[in-house]
DNA sequence: GCCAACGTTGGC
DNA sequence: GCCAACGTTGGC
């Protein structure tokens, strides 16, 4: 059993869509990044904890709880050239970009990312480092259990 | 909109 | 295989 923190535009697929969607799931597509990717298809395993992260807006913060819902699979979207993620380079036969189901569990308060760095076990965090960008990172059970006491935090 | 940091590309 | 140029990410 391990966690990740995912990123998501919210404008494109927020955490709310996800709860919304059929089965509280969705396929997690338009991962480019090999890094990221690799994650998906070596080291994630159903039944992973999830931290749904909202990037690129006002606020952006971890959103709710979610877990990995299926093993890895080709995103279909690699192979569409109307859509914003197609690669040219990717065929059926030898696909380069893998997708993976996320299915929402739980949704607490919202924790915005300023609130992240005032707290003493995130430190080490991966997403809080300077320069970080990569859209998939783990995240540790210590981490994890700092961010899931303040989703599950009364009041404010 | 700015800009720092990072990944990818492509000439050599 | 180096590395400069370019594109992207993402907080602010």
């Amino acid at each position: 059993m391990r966690y990740w923190l995912m990123k998501s535009e919210p404008d494109e697929v927020s955490f709310d869509d996800v709860l919304s969607a059929p089965g509280q799931t969705v396929a997690w597509f338009g991962v480019r990044n090999y890094q990221a990717r690799n994650f998906m298809r070596d080291a994630m395993a159903v039944g992973d904890g999830v931290l749904f992260y909202h990037s690129s807006c006002a606020v952006p913060g971890v959103a709710g709880l979610a877990e990995i819902a299926s093993g890895p699979y080709p995103d279909a979207s690699q192979f569409d050239p109307a859509s914003h993620y197609h690669d040219p380079k990717a065929t059926q036969e030898a696909p380069r970009w893998i997708s993976i189901d996320v299915r929402a569990t739980e949704q607490g308060r919202y924790l915005p990312l300023a609130e992240m760095r005032a707290i003493p076990a995130l430190e080490g965090m991966a997403l809080l480092q300077k320069g970080s960008r990569l859209s998939i990172s783990p995240v540790t059970r210590g981490e994890w259990d700092a961010i899931v006491k303040r989703l599950r935090a009364r009041g404010a």
